[in-house]
DNA sequence: TCGAATCGCTTACAGCTGTAATCGAAAGGG
DNA sequence: CCCTTTCGATTACAGCTGTAAGCGATTCGA
């Protein structure tokens, strides 16, 4: 469950978790065309590596393929956090706090949020 | 001042600043060579890669070369975490930082160092 | 002084990434 | 029935990555 997705294959990804339902190739290259200026060949591509590594799943729909996300993007995306503060930060989430907060990274709502969590983690 | 580094160069780049001081791709290899089991040879392609693209220099020392950072480790870790933080979740902190309290990946000690940054943060 | 060690530089090579074009098969429109 | 469109699959190709080996020049030890 140790998946490396690229960054351009994340987007279609997004794509997918986004739509909520089952998407052909056209489709998804329809909701990521206006952003990234995809031609469908590359969301193909992209579809076809997904499934090669089995982050997506097809249904056969006739001569189309329905496309859907093989893994959730909570799990994906816990991974990949776990990773990250891994390799740059020693496994500990605060230092990277402490840098984001530096560097002005994070806004009032921001802290608020993570305050609320933290509180609630707490009880 | 936006520089990618890929895992493997990532590590030369922790040798150059443990080390606190200039060092030679021997030097580097001793100290990386342990953990990653890599070959002299490989140390030096990475140091290459890294010089071409501008992330360390180096001094001439007679024959060989003295490698320093030529960046610094917070720029670099906080340029990755705002690029992180930005793919996965929009930019914002909170989210992430639920995502990695609901798998258990924060301590108490770790939860503890949060709210202290954040408490210094309001003031 | 002469062979061994060491230096940085160049080359190697497979796998991943970004970004498609092309192709043969099938389906749909007229 | 044929032409155009559309499908997924195959192929393309350069740049990055991981992991070195080899080369010519220099230096160092005997």
């Amino acid at each position: 469950m140790d998946l490396r997705i690229s960054d351009a294959e994340l987007e279609v990804m997004e794509a997918l978790w986004g739509a909520g339902h089952p998407l052909t190739a056209a489709e998804a290259a329809d909701r990521i065309g206006a952003e990234r200026g995809w031609s469908l060949a590359t969301v193909k591509t992209m579809l076809s590596r997904l499934a090669a590594k089995g982050a997506v799943k097809h249904r056969e729909d006739g001569r189309r393929f329905l496309y859907s996300p093989a893994i959730k993007r909570e799990a994906y995306v816990g991974n990949e956090s776990r990773r990250f503060v891994e390799r740059l930060f020693g496994g500990r989430l605060s230092p990277l706090v402490a840098r984001l907060a530096e560097e002005d990274g994070l806004d009032d709502e921001d802290i608020a949020a993570i305050e609320a969590l933290l509180k609630e983690l707490k009880s």
